[in-house]
Parts: C-alpha cells; sequence; structure tokens
DNA sequence: TATGAATGAGGATTCATTCAT
DNA sequence: TATGAATGAATCCTCATTCAT
C-alpha cells in the first residue's frame, strides 16, 4: 500500500491521475460502512454508489455482484492488519506479559478504533449467509489471530511468567473482550453512556488478564 | 398435547385448527430461528410461516409486519432470563467467587446452550435497524445484566474476597468471553474444529477471571 | 329496537323476532355507504361488516359475493323509488308544467336527500365493472325515469303549455342538473361554500326549464 | 414519428430505449384511460405499465406511487383546458348568448369528445379517496370553469340579454347538462340506443336554456 | 470509463372467501 | 344462525442487474 505500489505505474502522467485506480477503493470504502451500518441484505447498491460519487452502473464495471463486493470489502480491508500484529510478535523482545498488553492496545488502535472495526460485526452477522467467505476469514483471520497470541501465551507459560493454561482457550480469552467490544460499541453506540472510557476497559482487562495468568 | 388429548378428536385432519392461543408463540419461535440464521432483511415471512406451519396470512393476524414481529421476538423472549438471574443473585448465600461462578454457567445453561443465544447476535446486527428496540434491549438487557454482576463483585470487593477494582467495568469483562462465544459460535459453527469444548472455555474464563480478581 | 327487542328472546316469539329478517338490510344499508364513500373495489367486507355489526362470515350467509352484495345494495334500494315516481305521474291532474316541477322536487326529496342518492354516483363509477348489473339500471331506473319524464312532456306539447321540442331529449334535460348534482354534491361535500343553497338549484333549473320550453 | 426518423435507424431492435423525454407523457395517458376505465383501486399498475409500452419499474422512475400517478393523470390533463376557455372568452366579441353556446360546444369538443372526459368522470368516483386533489381539482377546475361562465352571464344580464336570475347558479346550470351528460355516456356506452345524438342533446340543451334565461 | 434508463424477479402486505366450531 | 381463525391469490413496490449511449 506504500510508495512502492504508486511507483509501479510509471507512465508519464503524474499521480494526480490517480482517479481511476482510487474508483475500486472508494467504492469498498463506502461499502465497508454502508455494510456494516445496515448489513449486507439491507444494503442497496444504489446508495454505496452514491456514497462513493458514482452511479449505481459502474460498480459493475469493478465488482461482478453485490456479493462480490461483500467479499472485497473483507478481504481487502481485513487481512493486512493481521501480519501487521504477527510482525510485530516476531520482532518483539522483551516479557510475553508486556506483548499481551502490546498486541491487546495494538489491536485497538489498528481495528478497534478504526473503520476496520466494522468487518468482525459484519461478519457475524453475515458469515451464514456467505460460508465460504466464512470460511476465508475464519482460517485467515480468526486462526491466525489466536495462533499469533498462543505462541505469546506459550512463550509466557515455557519461560515461567504464566501459570499452565489451555494455551489455545487462553489466547481467545485474551481477545474475546475486545471482539465484544468492537462488536457492541457500534450496536450500542448510541445507547451508551457517553462517558463509557474505552481505556479504562482495555487496561481492567490486560490488569486482571495477566493478574489471572500470572504464575503466583 | 397429551395423547389422551390428541385422541379425543376424530381423524379427519381439517384443513386447520383455530389455535388463537398456541400459534403467536409458535411463530415468534420460528422466526427467531429465521432472524438468528439470515438476519432481519434476509428472512422472508414466507419461511417463517412456513416453519410455523401456518401461512403468509395467518402472520398478520398476530403481528402488524416483519418489524413487529421482530420486536416480538427480542422482546418476548428475552426479558425473562435476566429476570432469573436477579432472582439466582437475591437468593444466593454462597461467597461471591461461587456467585460469580454460578451465574456464568447459568447464563450458559438458560441462554448459550438454548435458542435465545441468537438473540445477542441478533440486535448486535440489526441495532442500527432498530433503534427504538436497541434502547429497550441495552436497558432492560444488557444494563440490568451489568448491574447484576456489578452487584456481586462489589459484594466480594467489600468482603475483602475481590481486590479494588473498577466495578462496572469488571463486571463487564465477566460477561463479555460469553457474550462473544455466544456470537461466533453462531457464526463459524461450520468452521470450528468439532473438539472446541465450550465447557473448558468457561472453566477456563472462571478460573482466569477469578484469579485475577482475587484478592492476593 | 327498544323494548320489544328485549323481549324477543321467550319464545312465543312473534313478529319481533326480525332480526333474521332485519340483517340482510343492515348489510344492504352499511355496505350502501361504504360502496358509496370509497368505491367498490376499495370497500373492505370486513367494514361492511363491523358498520353492520356483525362479522366477515356472516356476510357470506346472506350474500354470495361483495359482487352479489354490490349487486343486491342497487337492485334492492333503487327500483321502488321509480314506481312510486309513476304512481305519482298517473295519479296527477293538474297542468304539465306543474307535473314537471312536481316531479323534479319529488325526486330530489326522494333520492337526492337520502342514501339513496348514493346509488347513481355508485353506478357512474362502477358501471364498467358490471355491465350486467349497469344493464338492469339503464332500463329499470334511467329509461323508466326518462320515459316517465317523457310522458309529461309529451302532455304539455299536446295541450299546447310547451313548444315542440326532442320530446325524449327534453326529459333527459330536465332530470340532467339533477343527476348532476347529486353527484357532485357527494364528491365536493368538504369542498363546497357551506352556503350553496339546494333549494335555489332546484328552483332556478325549474324555473330556467320551465320558461325555456314554455310556448311563447 | 415520421418515416424518414424511424428509417434513420437500422433495425437491431434493442430491448429498450432511452425515452426519458416521452415516458412521463404515455404513461399518464396510459393511466387516465385505465383509471377511466376500472377506477382506480381496481387499475393495476402492471397494466398500466403494459399499456404503456413500459414494465411495472420503469413506473417508478417517474412517478412515486400509484397515488403520485393518479394524481399525475388529473393535474396535467385536465388543467390546460380551463385556460383555453378563459381565452377563449377573453377574445370573445359577440353577444353573450353567442358566448354562452360557444363556450358549451367547445367545453364538448375539447373535452366530451376526447381522453379528457373520463377525468370528472374519475374525479367524481375517487374524491373521497384524495381529498386534497379533490379540493385542488374542485379549485382550479370547477370553481374557474363556473366563474367563467358566470361571468358571460352576467354580461349578458347588463346588457340587457338575460333576465335577472341567481348568476352562480345560472353558470352551474349551464354546465351541469355537460358534466352529466360527459359521466352517463361513458358509463351507459353500451346500454344506449346507438341512435343516440349528443349534437342534438347539446343543441337543445342551448335551445331550451337560452329561452329559458333570454329577456321576454 | 461512466452513465442512468429500463428491466423483472422477488417479497411484504391486503383482503375476499372458507370452514370448523 | 353466527363466529373469526386461517387461507392464498393478487398486487404494490423495491432493487440488483443490464445495456444503449
Amino acid at each position: 500500500m506504500g510508495h512502492a505500489v504508486t511507483r509501479s505505474k510509471p507512465k508519464t502522467s503524474p499521480r494526480w491521475h490517480r482517479r481511476k485506480q482510487a474508483r475500486p477503493a472508494e467504492i469498498v470504502a463506502a461499502a465497508l460502512e454502508l455494510f456494516v451500518e445496515r448489513g449486507f441484505a439491507a444494503t442497496k447498491l444504489a446508495d454505496v454508489a452514491r456514497r462513493a460519487g458514482v452511479t449505481k452502473g459502474t460498480l459493475y464495471l469493478y465488482f461482478e455482484s453485490k456479493e462480490a463486493l461483500f467479499k472485497a470489502v473483507v478481504r481487502e480491508t481485513i487481512v493486512p492488519v493481521i501480519a501487521q500484529g504477527e510482525a510485530l510478535a516476531r520482532s518483539f523482545t522483551g516479557s510475553a506479559r508486556e506483548l499481551v498488553e502490546r498486541l491487546v492496545r495494538e489491536y485497538w488502535r489498528l481495528v478497534g478504533e478504526t473503520a476496520l472495526a466494522g468487518i468482525p460485526k459484519l461478519m457475524m452477522a453475515e458469515a451464514a449467509t456467505f460460508p465460504e467467505l466464512t470460511r476465508f476469514y475464519y482460517d485467515e483471520v480468526v486462526t491466525r489471530g489466536h495462533r499469533l497470541m498462543a505462541g505469546v501465551i506459550e512463550r509466557g507459560m515455557k519461560n515461567g511468567e504464566f501459570r499452565p493454561v489451555d494455551v489455545t482457550i487462553a489466547a481467545k480469552l485474551a481477545m474475546s473482550p475486545l471482539m465484544h467490544a468492537v462488536v457492541a460499541r457500534r450496536a450500542f453506540a448510541s445507547c451508551m453512556p457517553e462517558g463509557f472510557n474505552v481505556q479504562k476497559y482495555l487496561d481492567t482487562h490486560i490488569d486482571l488478564y495477566l493478574h489471572g495468568i500470572a504464575k503466583p
């Protein structure tokens, strides 16, 4: 996504002429918002088009169908995040507890607070409609995410920071309050007391979790 | 429904029966299943009717519209559960840690493993479409649930079982792995390894959580 | 409807037991009002039933279908009026001009100002849907009415009161302002200035018409 | 529509054409015919579409709903006629009696004998269903029409052609035989003797009316 | 590449009619 | 006779998709 990509289109025509390349991304962004807000079935392509600043017909230049657009939304927006997490874990040199904390906070920074937060909600809601995509998401996102966290926990168990627990499950439990928050925050945005403090929620989760798993 | 009753009717099997009493509940049950499976917009009333063993027209004898049916599904199925939890907490005489464990397990028994598990998923997915219903659900279910758990935690803090934490947030954190599980299990049912052991997931959550919050 | 009805319970049951006989008439009356108000297609049998104080099922004890009910409404309410007019003309001994005036005023008294006024409007609106009924109405009401009036005009021409005109057409012209008023008054009831004076409309019509046809 | 234009296009006959300009008028024309024939409620949009040579969906590109289409039919077709009548009256230089005759005959030529004749019938039949439209029609058509005729009669009274009468009512009476004819002719088309002579009906009306109102 | 008019299958809703009670 | 629950055909309206321009 960085400069390399931009460069890959040498041409004389300068970078301002990105319109053509930008279109699909603009459409995907618009679709993401609307799918998340209303669900797949209730989202009208006319609205997606309007929000993307094009007309309905144009959508079909880039995506074969509404389903194809939905799949693109999921595939193109979420996968990069996981890779980032994995890289972080690989390069990290501190303790396991520090890495758990770091991963939790990074997830929130990169997903919880961005438009990406809608993807998990979307997948939960529409999984039954898109079995193949669900499988993809489960394998490429859920499982990879859990594996990443499981590795960290295993590291902590081996080096004596953590007491023995079921690693797989402990990994899920490290993430599930985040997953729930990501979904619930959107759903209940208008109902929650304004003062709700996500930061404190993360802090407390990390605190309880690390206390819970720490070797006595 | 007993055999005696069944027998009492000669078996000419008419085109339909008067079922004024039973109908609404059957329809709500059928609708719950389908709404959860497919989402609100993608659910066809024809399918709801078929599953309830009636015809489309009959739905409109009991529910004004698809929306009204949806609201009935949520309102009528979920509220009773909360009351049960509250009663349990009131009558419980053991320690706070025991009550936390008990509430977690009861929630799973009464919601997680029954058709009710679909409701939270449904509300998350359709919240934006039904603001008024969402408010109701948030007040009557989410908030009441949190308040219930918060009371228990406060009790534990006061009597020295638990260390000082933000009570409200700790209450949410006691439930969020359950909320996430309830949603994710349905969504990823077909993807999860068969061996996934919910019981162990609950055990581990309780173990980690109570260790985490316990006074050292 | 008073005490007599209440009394009707003891089973000597004399003529008070008109309930059975009254039902169809009550239904026809209710149907007349609603058909006139809303038109045939837009009238719901449920509303007819409610206004008649019975249930939908009951309608079918007396009328085979909505169409049959509509036909009954027209046939049963309108024919008697014509007969009355014919009787009046036969027994009348005054001048032709007096009889024209008398018939015009009687029509208004018996039709224009009663629920019957709806029938012409109804027939105009629904004629295309009920060809057979329309034929009946045309023959038994329109034509008979015109023939009646034509006879009077002919009488007046023969005895020198009126100048020579096309008798059939002159008969229609004696009635058409009434026919129009009957229809328009209902349609534009809510729009017309309150002060609109039907009596003066009739007076002026009679005045102009008789002046117009009078021998100079 | 000329042959030259038809020729100018090679004959591949596509599934459809862009006809943005022509469509609405064609649809309104088709709707007028059917609404008049069957009434509002009994007219199916599918039939309107078929008669207009489009599909159902297309209707909704131009009209928000069946009601909106109905309103357009009335508003767009009838108002121009009134304006024409008013222009005629303004520019007319002959006597009042000549103008009365002229207006009567023009109304018949422009409305009575064209598709527009259906509008009055339609309004009478559906007035109760469309109060707002009825008000519009009453103000913009009925009242304007009466005012136009009232002006002429007043002119005749002032210049001594006509004897003193209630001007407003006399104006209505000049038109009501036309209004009735317009409605009745459609309703009873199939019942009337073929020989029925509208021309003679108009002649006789004008004759009687002008005799009736003339100063002796 | 981009448009947007046109399509038509699909679904929510209504209501005349039936029939067990 | 009277009821009213149940039916299902009929119809309005929506919206994903196509295609001439």
